[in-house]
Formats: C-alpha cells, sequence, structure tokens
DNA sequence: AAACAACTACTAAATAAATAGTAGACAACT
DNA sequence: AGTTGTCTACTATTTATTTAGTAGTTGTTT
C-alpha cells in the first residue's frame, strides 16, 4: 500500500486542548504558578493519575507552548502562556464557526433554547449585554 | 514495564465528535440521507479527502451512534442518529461544564466580551434574550 | 554516610484519530 | 461476455492521546 505519510499538525497557533490537557490547565490557572506535585494535589482526589503522568502532561503542554517551566528552589515550576480568559475566547471562537456558521448570537440561542437558565441568570445576562452596548 | 492496559473509551453516552466527524456530520445534517458520494461531493473542492477515508469515517460515526445505515438503491445511505440542534446543545453543555465552572451566564459574558462582535449581532442577542424572559 | 523521598528525563504501551489503498462485488455499457 | 466504474469491507500507516514505569539525580533525615 503506497500510503502518503500525512504531516504532523505542526506548531500550531491556536490549537484546542484535549479533555486531560484542559483537566491540568484549569488546575494551572487555579494554582497561578504551581509545580507538577501542586498539581497532582489539586486534582479530585477521585480522579487517580500517576504523578509521572502529570509530569508527562505538563512537558507535553509545554511543547505545545501552553505552558512555560523554570527552575523553582526543589522542583520547576510551570506558568500558563495563555489566560483562561483567552483560551475561552479560542474555544468560543472554534465553536462558533465550527458548529454555529459563525454567528456568535446562533450559539447564543441555542444556549437560551436548552439550558435552564434560572431568571436571574438571565438577568444578569442581559445586564452584561447592555453594558456592552452602551459603550 | 508492567503496564495496566488503560480501558477502551467504551460506547459512551455523551461523546463529542473529533474535527473530522463533526466536519462530516455537517455535511450529513445539510443533506438529509446522503450516500458517501453525496457527502464527499458537498465537501468544499479544497477539501481533498480521499472517498475511501470519508467512507471509513462514516462507517466510525455509525459505529459510534452518531449514524444509522440503510441500503438505498445503489448505495447505502447514512441518517444522523442526532440532530444538529442535539448536537450544538450537548457541545454547548460539554463547554460549559469544563470551561465555565457550569455558569450558562459565565461563557456568554465571555462572548460579548470578545470585541469583534458586530452592534447588529449584539442587538440580535438582546432580541432573542428579551424573548426568552417574556415568556 | 546510608537510607529515603522527591523530582526529572526517558521510555513504553494501549488506544484513538486521520488518512488512504486493495480486493472483490455489482451494476452499466458497449 | 468483457470492460469500466462505483461501492463496500478490510487492512494499513502515521501521528496523537492517555497512561504510567524505570533509572538516575538531588536533596533530606537520621
Amino acid at each position: 500500500m503506497t500510503r502518503k505519510k500525512h504531516p504532523p499538525k505542526g506548531p500550531d497557533n491556536a490549537r484546542m486542548l484535549t479533555e486531560v490537557e484542559l483537566e491540568l490547565m484549569q488546575a494551572v490557572w487555579g494554582l497561578g504558578e504551581p509545580t507538577v506535585k501542586d498539581v497532582v494535589d489539586a486534582l479530585p482526589k477521585e480522579r487517580d493519575l500517576a504523578y509521572t503522568t502529570v509530569a508527562t502532561v505538563m512537558k507535553i503542554l509545554e511543547k505545545k507552548g501552553f505552558l512555560t517551566s523554570r527552575r523553582g528552589d526543589r522542583a520547576h515550576t510551570y506558568l500558563p502562556k495563555i489566560t483562561k480568559a483567552d483560551y475561552e475566547t479560542n474555544s468560543l471562537n472554534h465553536m462558533v464557526s465550527n458548529l454555529f456558521e459563525g454567528e456568535p448570537s446562533s450559539l447564543v440561542m441555542r444556549l437560551l433554547d436548552n439550558s435552564d437558565l434560572s431568571q436571574d441568570e438571565l438577568k444578569s445576562i442581559r445586564k452584561i449585554l447592555n453594558e456592552r452596548m452602551r459603550s
């Protein structure tokens, strides 16, 4: 079988995190500049990942450009290279363009159609919206 | 190395589509009950996927429960087992719980913070919101 | 200093995802 | 009836993802 070797994804610009990567990034964002151990400890006790597994995934996150590391006192520490807010924005953009034909309002429509949003949630959303529109 | 064989993902209930899978599902949703060929033809010309690649992925989608197939006149046809609307809802729920701490309003906030929304978009979002709130 | 604990680098294995070729079945024209 | 084209089933390859072990280094505690 003559197979064309399909090229590696390459050092992409706007890559999305995998499930586990996101899980660990959440911990990192919450912790500031944690060590591997900090992250392991921050995971819920029922989430039983080996220390080395976490270390490996964090190395991968570094290779992919989501984290930088530097030598700390004892262990080295990891620092996010992207804020959670920016990642949220990227995720939303990705979703809007892949699933909602590039129309953010379609996304909001679907969200409002579905989720059991309380009257309070709706109000706070409207408030935000009004602020956005004033400016 | 004594390695614990980590179990396969299993026939999951609320799995998300991969990138390519979503691409093909979009075509299927747009077409109704297409054959493999219909889907291939519906892809943008610059998207140069082999017929067999599309056939393989659609088989996978069937195994995962996103499509059913039945014998048609010549080729067999594929029918979505989930509507696009339902998949959109699942995606949003997934995102809200994995990235927005379960708060849909946080998602909306982030979306609105993202400056490249036109005044028209904002207006149509507000309209939707107002409709939701009246009911 | 010996023992022990923590940490890193490297390696490894299983499964998933993306892509596509081959062979054989079946139909449609000459 | 032979050629041609389409379609399916099966197989194959590369890369990605998830998970974790081992060996070696370095630091800590008796």
